[in-house]
DNA sequence: ACCTATGCTAACCTATAGGTCAACTGGTTG
DNA sequence: CAACCAGTTGACCTATAGGTTAGCATAGGT
């Protein structure tokens, strides 16, 4: 038996840049099903890395219902029924391919402000050596 | 004079892909800003084509008051003033620095979920010519 | 003159993602 | 034991981004 490390929830908010509420919140939306001792939430290093991927997903603007569904792949991946198999290879695909496209959204936007970012240069430039 | 095409708001709600209420909301919030006849408003392309960066910027994911000033600065692009161009040079960098590292969480988002899309494939392949 | 289409504002309702506050509990320590 | 964490639930409040509905105005067609 290993020990590993346990974090309370001011703790784990402190570590994660996440406040206690929202953490809260997160288990309220079944996004996090932190161990109870005494009726208090204890977090592993698991719960860690999953909140971490919360708010990676959450600052790419997904909501907390889409993070859900795709938090639920991680959790799947390793059962080996067929059904279960075939279901997480076509969620994952949908995710992929709609993360894709805001990619490439961005992209687009990067491109534009980059034109509007150098085109600004070019003029202050010219006018100051006028 | 050239005739140029003008848009009812209906009309450029089929166009666009948003609702009546979103483009009048749009509005409120002083992403647009259609003349009016009659009380009426009317939309050009012009108008057609920020609405569709209105569009795009909210589909990665800004809200409207930083698609806001992310528009102020097409507008103020052309104008000349040392300082205008300063404050313009200076956005633009801030925001392609914040689009520029929500691409890059994409990709992670990206790099994990294509994992296990295939670790799931290869799983699914195993256990069929077993 | 009347009807229909299109549009307007205003008011109210909804869901999401939290912040804030109150009242309570359970363990620790001087 | 009292005081003090750290934590709990629940209730209420907020902002954002709209949807829905009602009531009124205006223009064009017949």
């Amino acid at each position: 038996m290993e020990a590993q490390p346990l974090y309370g929830i001011t703790e784990l908010a402190a570590l994660s840049g996440a406040t206690p509420r929202a953490i809260r919140l997160y288990e309220a939306k079944g996004l996090l099903k932190p161990r109870r001792v005494n009726g208090a939430r204890v977090y592993t290093a698991v719960d860690r890395t999953r909140l971490s991927l919360i708010l990676r997903a959450k600052a790419i603007g997904s909501t907390l219902a889409e993070i859900r569904t795709f938090l639920e792949l991680y959790g799947r991946e390793g059962e080996g029924r067929e059904k279960q198999l075939e279901y997480v290879i076509a969620r994952t695909a949908e995710k992929i391919a709609e993360l894709e496209s805001r990619r490439a959204k961005i992209d687009e936007t990067l491109a534009e402000l980059r034109l509007i970012h150098e085109g600004s240069k070019q003029r202050l430039a010219a006018r100051r050596d006028r």
